[in-house]
This record gives C-alpha cells, sequence and structure tokens, in this order.
DNA sequence: GCATGGGTACTAGTTACGTCA
DNA sequence: ACTGACGTAACTAGTACCCAT
C-alpha cells in the first residue's frame, strides 16, 4: 500500500502548544476525549445502550477461556477457512445492515455475550504475544490459531491483538529521514505513534523555522542584486567569466542563489561568480543545516526584474 | 486478455473499559 | 468515594490485493 507522506502542506498554522490543528485534534482524539458527535449514540454506544435495558443476558467474565465462557460463540476457535472471520464477516455485513437499518444488534446475537466487555491480558499471555510479536508482526492463520490456543484466546482476540501492537510499534516513520538532519531528544525510549505524531510535528515546525528563515535571506539578496544593477559603475570593473566557479568559503554553489544567477546570467550576459564574491565579501554567509530534501526554491530567471515576494 | 465481484488481510481512526494517581 | 488521565482491547470504515468467474 503506497501512501504519499510527503503530501503535507508546509503551511501549516502552529497553535499555541506548538500543534498544527489536525495534528492537534489527532492528539486530543488519541487521548479519548469526547468528540463533538458524540452527544449522538454511535452505533456501538447504541449496542452498549440497548444491552444495558436488556437484563436478560448474564454477565460473562471475559477472562475466561472461551470454552469456559457461557453462551459465548465459539465458530471461530475452528475457523480454518476464515482466519479473519469476524471482521470479514462483520466488513460483509456492514452493508447489509446499513441496508436493513437493524446495526449492531446481529452482532450481539452472533457474540453470544452482547456488550463489549474489556479483557486484560494476563502478564504471561502478553510476554507470549510479545515473543511472537518479535519473531513476526503478522501472523498467518496457522499462527494465530496455534497461538489463541496457546494462550486461551479466540483467534480474534490475538488478530486484534496483533493489529493493535503493530499500530503502537513504528520502526520507520514518514518523516523519519528528518531526524538526523533534527535531531529531537526523547525522554522516552518506546516510540508510540501518538509520540511519533510528536516528533513529527516538531521536525516540521523546524523545518518550517529553517525555510522562512531561508526565503527571508533570498529576499534580503534579492534586493542587494536588484541595488547592484542599479549602480553601473560597479559592474563596469568586473570581467565576464567563462566558467562558473565554486564558492571558495562555503564551497558549494550556494544552492538555488547561484543556479538562477547562473540562469539569469546565462540571459543577461552578466558575471554571476564576481556577484557571488561581492556578496560573500558584503554579507556573512548562513550556515544552515543541510537543506531539507524536498524541491528546491525555483527562481525564474528574471527575478531581478521581479519585485520581492512576500512570505 | 479484460472486467467484475467476493473474500481476505490489513491500516487508520474511534470507542469504551480497566486501572491508577 | 469520586474523578480525570491514560493505556489498551475491541470496534468501524475504508482500501489493496488475490482469485475465481
Amino acid at each position: 500500500m503506497e501512501k504519499e507522506y510527503l503530501g503535507l502542506s508546509l503551511s501549516l498554522n502552529f497553535s499555541s502548544n506548538g500543534f498544527p490543528s489536525h495534528l492537534s485534534l489527532l492528539h486530543s482524539s488519541s487521548a479519548s476525549q469526547p468528540s463533538s458527535s458524540s452527544c449522538q449514540p454511535k452505533p456501538a454506544q447504541w449496542r452498549h445502550l440497548l444491552h444495558a435495558h436488556s437484563e436478560s443476558r448474564p454477565i460473562l467474565d471475559v477472562n475466561q477461556a472461551p470454552s469456559a465462557a457461557a453462551g459465548r460463540n465459539n465458530e471461530e476457535d475452528g475457523g480454518v477457512s476464515s482466519p479473519n472471520s469476524r471482521a470479514s464477516s462483520a466488513t460483509a455485513k456492514r452493508s447489509t445492515e446499513r441496508e436493513a437499518g437493524s446495526r449492531g444488534v446481529s452482532d450481539e446475537e452472533d457474540d453470544g455475550d452482547g456488550c463489549r466487555k474489556k479483557l486484560r491480558l494476563s502478564k504471561d499471555q502478553s510476554a507470549i504475544l510479545e515473543e511472537s510479536f518479535k519473531e513476526h508482526s503478522t501472523l498467518n492463520p496457522k499462527q494465530k490459531l496455534a497461538l489463541a490456543k496457546q494462550l486461551n484466546l479466540r483467534p480474534r482476540q490475538v488478530e486484534v491483538w496483533f493489529q493493535n501492537r503493530r499500530a503502537r510499534c513504528l520502526d520507520q516513520t514518514p518523516l523519519s529521514h528528518l531526524e538526523d538532519l533534527y535531531p529531537v531528544e526523547s525522554s522516552d525510549a518506546t516510540k508510540t505513534k501518538l509520540k511519533q505524531t510528536e516528533v513529527d510535528c516538531e521536525l516540521l515546525r523546524r523545518c518550517c523555522q529553517d525555510l522562512t528563515e531561508e526565503n527571508r535571506r533570498l529576499q534580503k539578496e534579492v534586493l542587494e542584486l536588484r541595488a547592484l544593477k542599479l549602480s553601473p559603475q560597479l559592474y563596469m570593473h568586473m570581467t565576464p567569466p567563462t566558467t562558473l566557479t565554486l564558492c571558495p568559503s562555503c564551497e558549494r554553489a550556494c544552492g538555488s542563489t547561484s543556479a538562477a544567477l547562473a540562469a539569469a546570467s546565462s540571459s543577461r550576459n552578466q558575471p554571476p561568480a564576481e556577484y557571488h564574491q561581492f556578496l560573500h565579501q558584503h554579507h556573512r554567509h548562513q550556515q544552515r543545516p543541510v537543506a531539507p530534501p524536498w524541491a528546491p526554491i525555483q527562481l525564474r530567471p528574471s527575478f531581478l526584474d521581479a519585485p520581492p515576494q512576500r512570505s
């Protein structure tokens, strides 16, 4: 599944807590804050409400093994044909339930226990699951069944645990390549998705700062060049270069600026190397971290005539 | 070879329960 | 005893891929 992670806009507005608005939203929702729409019961809530009003079912001890849980449907324990049968059947059911308007009720009857009771896995169960996760972060149907049998859980529970575990563990993130450029100190060694989102946010904030600074510097440079253009006696003394040379102080072509100068000089027959040296003599080069790995700044060849861009 | 539909397996996001300070 | 924060099990919705037709 290929995803375009770097489609993020850099025109993010950072709120007072340092998070872009949509990330703040993510942050808050992950912290289980009730959403605005929670006034109206969601399907699961309907299910819960329905169950709360029906006293016909006995309360089950969900920490008991499936075989011991009274009334539980154990169809999955033999789920050879459908390792993800519950999810799949739920997916298949969704459309029909939507049409029938009987959402949520049929699941109960399939499950046998009605409401969502939360199982707390024992330390042993968690340890075995962790061990298994270290070996392979995904399970094939056989492994899932074996693990479920070993742990006395339903295969669906093992499956859910692995899904949640994968969500919690992020080794590679879309912005991980920026961490070398912008090291972020983290107090906690364990990477959760939420923590990684915070780190990503910090990376983007720093990149944004750098780009703003770069933009300011370039605008200043354009102004200087424009002023230079208006004083003809200055480049009367300059000899046109035959080749474009590297800047001796920074040992690079000074990024897009020199490229734009080269482009401009090729069309205007102006001396870029001398301009460059002049700039070095007249203002200090800022040594920044390596430029962020996204699109280089494109300047029009006629940028010397263009009015300064507003940031 | 192609379109199509069903099944499967996954991710992202959300909800709700259990625990703890 | 109560409460809010937090971790996480369980859920929904959506998507990609595979395979049979």
